[in-house]
DNA sequence: GCCAACGTTGGC
DNA sequence: GCCAACGTTGGC
């Protein structure tokens, strides 16, 4: 199973958002990036992710289960775009700040520190791990 | 609100 | 195929 991050700016799509959608879950649409799009394929059904805010939170603050994999964006009729739909799985208990993670050292290589602008990352199983440990949030 | 980083676009 | 110009994102 591989983990996932998953960023968008709690004012547009925030966590509860996500939440209220509950295990039917919600596609992730709206992505025009390459990189990210390609991460999106590599996902499974059942592979986890972290719900991360950007901007006014820039924390980690849920977790979230990918529960469809890859299919063309609905909200787009350009077919280079697909996305995953995803349902949240639990808040965390502490949310994981960015300021938190740029301070431990052993999360240096996450890619929401190296390229903070990718939307949909993959994230190792030690970082998961860890970042989990921090939030006090079973993983 | 500013600016740096990055990705995409389009002219050559 | 290269590169300059432009637009967008996200941290500060």
């Amino acid at each position: 199973m591989a983990y996932w991050l998953f960023k968008s700016e709690p004012d547009t799509w925030g966590w509860d958002d996500q939440q209220a959608k509950g295990d039917a879950g919600q596609e992730w649409d709206g992505v025009r990036n390459y990189q990210a799009r390609n991460f999106m394929r590599e996902m499974k059904v059942g592979d986890k992710g972290f719900f991360y805010h950007s901007q006014t939170d820039k924390a980690v603050v849920g977790i979230v289960e990918v529960c469809a994999e890859a299919h063309p964006d609905s909200s787009t009729d350009d077919a280079r775009w697909e996305c995953v739909d995803i349902k949240a799985v639990r808040p965390f208990a502490e949310p994981v700040t960015l300021e938190q993670i740029k301070a431990e050292p052993r999360l240096a290589e996450m890619v929401l520190v190296k390229n903070s602008r990718l939307s949909v990352q993959p994230v190792t199983e030690a970082e998961w791990t860890l970042v989990c440990e921090m939030g006090a949030t079973k993983p």
